[in-house]
DNA sequence: CTGAGGTATGTGTTCGAGCACATTTTTTGT
DNA sequence: ACAAAAAATGTGCTCGAACACATACCTCAG
């Protein structure tokens, strides 16, 4: 009966076998397992014995297709047609559309604009009318973000946010990086390409609401030489990306001690381009993401390294783990923490590259 | 019918929607599905048509449930008790299964001496008696290896390998790293902390039977140095771990120019213990793999750098590649190429912890 | 002692795919 | 033209969990 003699291997024990392993019917052994009550004591504590005993697990195959149900899932994100970061984040949807195409989910993508708050509002708003079974968004906007969260909790939308975390106890969970670690590995290459020297912190087109978000990378990096008896040293400027060129190029006339300078987003490319612009030599660079951009200054040196914080990966994983909470009751950490990948010119490809040879 | 109207979704065609469109019964879809024959011409077309209109998606969740099968998979690895290295191996095992607990599937660990051909020939023929469905193997002996693996196919078992490849067209699955790519980054890093001297490139306890697993390493890292103008210059060294502190410390005395270290394994640390026991300073050492006492010296400075191969991801890999392709028919790229991953002493916390906080 | 009203328990159907078996239709040979 | 064989098609049950519904059991009031 359970035994399967050919594999010489247990098979899982089913409600029915319980059920007359119990002496009870199989009804009886459904309302126990979800207590619903309508059961005697002691069936109650019969069928709860023998549960405990054979460590009883449903079978999540079964129960996932008697439930049978379409799950809508919403993606709130910043315009990925604005700016390049969040373009990887297109391919992590794709990626999660693709995997689970054979089940019943529907994943809807609405963009705000990532400076403009009221579009933020408009399309939370739109999202609350889709009344989906979870969301999945950026929280770009601190405040707004806090009172949306709230409301899609009171209706019982579940809620999960990456890149940037705010702290809601309403939120499922969470996926990004320790940023502080982030600035703090930013210090210690420098440490290690350089040895000693003055390291300039660059803030590009941060007229951004969530300057937290950068405020960690910098609180990283000054905590590392702090923590450290490292010679290097930092100073931090801020710089909008209409007047860079002049700006910069005014800084580093009036600070030829300056050593290497780190980039704390991902426009990093713009800083790369003034240097080879100039023809200015012997200035480490390291900065963030993979855009086209950043590579191609990655790969001709002038960018020594960039740090990866793979918005596809983080968006991947906030969908997934919605899903496989809605199919299967998985249970995941509140706080998904991923790895800091440290990329350089040859480790590049094998980021980047997608998918090998299926034949 | 086709249409949930409270959610305005269109639900997944089953088998049955496409039998009343054809005007066939559900039986003739089956067939046309699965070309099983005993179906018309006008029948096969007629549903095929409509298949491909709807681009039908069997629900994978049912055709589980009725395959209910309980599937059976080997790990055949070298033993994780006599060398570190496989030891993150374990808990990749124990992640899966897990992972899978609420499935038919049975996970079997089958370790042998990894320089040891005939207890490797002994547990493969053990693996045989099992009759898995699926094996998942580290081929550390390549002729022996190509006789197992054709042995296993012929008994229907689908094999993958982990770690390092060999070519066998029977292989369903590989999952590792890029070993020439890996060595590039090696050279890459000295590059950039060194920018110019001479690397000791060393192969400790290599009396493996793979050691072709290492010259890959090498080949890379010298390719590095010829494709760019770098300063950086190498030589490569053979040492036991016997022998290792009198004839390493007298390589050092004939080459006072040396400027840094490359271990193309995991047994970076027994380098590390020599540079602290004599106190060698200025030496760059750079190696592999997050083993406790790789840690330890990278967390010291003594090792700069760390390359994580990831032996626990690979496995994972392996054997959730090899669980979906039973349960759901999922496809896998023939070569699965992993990230090649850089560490120091601030990203490696990033890597190593578990899980952050489920509540 | 009987029936109402409650609680406890059992039964049967559903989800979608898959496959064995039953039934119908077509083809073939005499 | 007709039976027999072959091919095509349809039917119905299964997998395990979930839940609606049916039935059995018990208690207490009149």
């Amino acid at each position: 009966m359970f035994f399967c003699y050919i594999y010489r291997m247990k098979k899982k024990y089913t409600i029915k076998d319980i059920a007359e392993l119990a002496g009870v019917s199989k009804g009886t052994v459904d309302r126990v397992i979800h207590k619903r009550g309508k059961v005697s004591e002691k069936a109650f504590a019969d069928v709860s014995r023998i549960l405990a005993e054979i460590d009883y697990k449903p079978n999540l195959i079964a129960r996932n297709l008697k439930n049978n149900k379409i799950y809508t899932l919403c993606v709130l994100i910043p315009d990925y047609n604005l700016d390049q970061y969040w373009l990887s984040c297109k391919e992590g949807i794709k990626s999660v559309k693709q995997e689970y195409a054979s089940f019943d989910i529907v994943i809807k993508t609405l963009l705000y604009h990532s400076k403009d708050v009221d579009s933020f509002l408009q399309k939370s708003n739109e999202v609350l009318d889709l009344k989906p079974d979870g969301v999945l968004m950026v929280p770009s906007f601190q405040k707004e973000s806090d009172t949306i969260i709230n409301l899609f909790a009171n209706q019982n939308i579940v809620v999960s946010i990456f890149n940037n975390n705010i702290t809601n106890d309403k939120i499922f969970n969470f996926v990004g990086q320790d940023l502080i670690k982030s600035g703090r590995i930013a210090a210690k290459l420098f440490d290690l390409i350089l040895g000693e020297g003055k390291i300039a912190v660059l803030y590009i087109g941060a007229n951004y609401k969530n300057a937290t978000y950068f405020h960690e990378k910098e609180k990283g990096f000054r905590a590392y030489i702090k923590s450290t008896q490292t010679k290097i040293s930092s100073t931090t400027l801020t710089f909008s990306t209409e007047n860079l060129e002049s700006e910069f190029l005014s800084f580093l006339k009036n600070n030829p001690d300056i050593k290497g300078l780190f980039v704390t987003n991902s426009k990093t490319y713009m800083v790369a381009e003034l240097l080879e612009k100039h023809h200015i030599k012997n200035l480490k660079l390291i900065g963030y993401d993979l855009l086209d951009k950043n590579i191609t200054h990655l790969k001709n040196n002038t960018i020594q390294f960039l740090i990866h914080q793979n918005a596809k990966h983080q968006i991947y994983l906030g969908l997934t783990n919605l899903i496989e909470h809605f199919m299967f009751s998985k249970t995941t950490p509140k706080n998904n923490l991923l790895p800091i990948n440290i990329i350089n010119s040859e480790n590049l490809s094998s980021y980047t590259q997608k998918e090998i040879s299926y034949s």
